[in-house]
DNA sequence: TCTGGGGTCCTAGGACCC
DNA sequence: TCTGGGGTCCTAGGACCC
């Protein structure tokens, strides 16, 4: 039976190419992008890799690299990736009827009834339409399953014979050819074997994508679990991952930063943490989720040479499953003055909530006192969703809570941030001659 | 001085029940 | 020495992903 032939498409070098696009200046120059914090580099142009600056290195250790070579060091600029990445992939749909979008800079993209030479000139096609609507550079990998199209995407970034055109395309591979590729893929870049399984498999002789693909099922099973035994048979060829082309609702979201200086009093860590839970009441919202239960935790650094190391966290179970921003401070409120010690200098906080359920299935308390009534919920939705839509319109925090605090010291640091060009009309490219 | 943030799935083990 | 057999629910931790 004919299979559905997926394509991964995949930015290269995402958020260094959407720098890029805005400030034409930056190309053909190392660029790296850092973490928030400027902490760590989280994105590299080929330019700055060739210079051996590797993913996640702290940006310190590479200060010298940087001065010498003159490379372009940005904070990273969420809000810019995140419109990017809508214009990518609404540009995919229009090129295709079943995009599932992976992550913010690839998708998966379906392409029932294309013979192998079809594919080949759509995947050009995708790349030259991406390319001219975003101006971000995509590869482009073709097989039967998704774990195989993420190899051929890397075949296409990687391998000097695919790179040229950017893609690689394994539907008419023969099985021997097929082998002979899978042969010379290290395990560790199989989709799904990490840096533990990696040692693990190498210590058993298992090498090469193909080593993986002819264990045994029991050996499989056994000692990589379930999701081993499922990678084995996508390299063989049998999809074993759904096709999801809505995203399911999340089942737990967070929101957590490191603060840009350590800070020590309860009152900014409880004005910090009130302003991660209106952002994470906004995701919850957006979803239209209720949480059930929140976690929320703090801790001083790891890397502390000097000063106590600690770190701690407390789940607190919600009266009734709520999104309502005042009463989900409250709560975390409550949480946080518990595990929260004097004399110490924090690093980080965040907020998560748990058992989220849809909006319309909770469960009212219609019998509870007070402010558990449906009239006072229903109220106290419609009052969130006034606030949501003058944030979206007017941008985010226009509207929050008074005790969120106005000056916010404790704020990230971003030295280097790229203008909002595709979300504020105060920061739009300007064009001079 | 300086080391990101946000997710999912799977398994084992304990508490508890009949 | 030996000490039921299920079943569920919950949590913690591991492993992986971008």
């Amino acid at each position: 039976m004919a299979q559905k032939p997926v394509a991964l498409v995949d930015a290269n070098n995402f958020y260094a190419s959407c720098e890029r696009v805005f400030n034409p200046s930056l190309r053909g120059k190392p660029v790296i992008v850092l973490s928030n914090n400027d902490g760590c580099v989280v994105a590299r142009s080929d330019e700055a890799k060739a210079l051996g600056i590797g993913m996640g290195v702290p940006v310190f250790q590479i200060r010298d690299i940087i001065k010498k070579h003159h490379v372009e060091a940005w904070s990273s600029n969420y809000t810019l990736y995140g419109s990017m990445s809508r214009r990518m992939m609404a540009t995919l749909e229009t090129l295709a009827p079943e995009v599932e979008p992976y992550s913010i800079d690839e998708a998966f993209v379906w392409l029932p009834g294309f013979s192998p030479a079809e594919l080949d000139r759509h995947a050009v096609k995708i790349r030259q339409t991406v390319a001219m609507h975003t101006g971000i550079p995509v590869s482009v990998g073709l097989s039967q399953t998704k774990t195989l199209a993420k190899l051929a995407n890397h075949e296409a970034k990687k391998n000097p014979v695919f790179k040229g055109a950017g893609v690689c395309n394994l539907t008419d591979f023969s099985q021997s050819e097929l082998d002979e590729l899978l042969s010379n893929v290290q395990v560790g870049d199989v989709w799904g074997i990490g840096p533990r399984r990696t040692r693990f498999l190498q210590q058993h002789g298992v090498l090469t994508a193909y080593d993986l693909k002819e264990m045994p099922d029991g050996w499989l099973l056994k000692n990589l679990t379930v999701t081993g035994l499922r990678t084995a048979w996508e390299l063989r060829g049998i999809p074993c991952l759904p096709q999801e082309m809505t995203p399911p609702a999340k089942k737990t979201i967070v929101t957590s930063r490191g603060f840009g200086r350590l800070i020590e009093s309860l009152e900014e860590l409880t004005e910090a943490v009130t302003v991660y839970v209106s952002r994470l009441g906004e995701k919850l919202r957006a979803q239209h989720s209720v949480a059930s239960r929140m976690e929320v935790f703090i801790n001083t650094s790891h890397f502390a040479s000097h000063g106590e190391r600690y770190a701690n966290a407390i789940t607190l179970r919600l009266p009734q499953p709520t999104a309502y921003t005042p009463e989900l401070v409250a709560h975390a409120r409550r949480g946080l003055a518990k595990i929260y010690r004097p004399g110490l200098k924090y690093q980080k906080a965040g907020v998560m909530v748990l058992d989220l359920v849809p909006e319309t299935g909770r469960q009212l308390n219609l019998f509870g006192e007070g402010e558990g009534g449906p009239e006072i919920i229903e109220r106290n939705r419609q009052l969130m969703a006034a606030v949501d839509g003058i944030n979206k319109e007017m941008g985010q925090g226009t509207l929050r809570l008074g005790p969120a605090g106005t000056r916010q010291t404790w704020n990230m640091r971003r030295e280097k941030l790229s203008r909002r060009y595709t979300t504020r009309w105060d920061e739009i490219l300007e064009i001079t001659g």
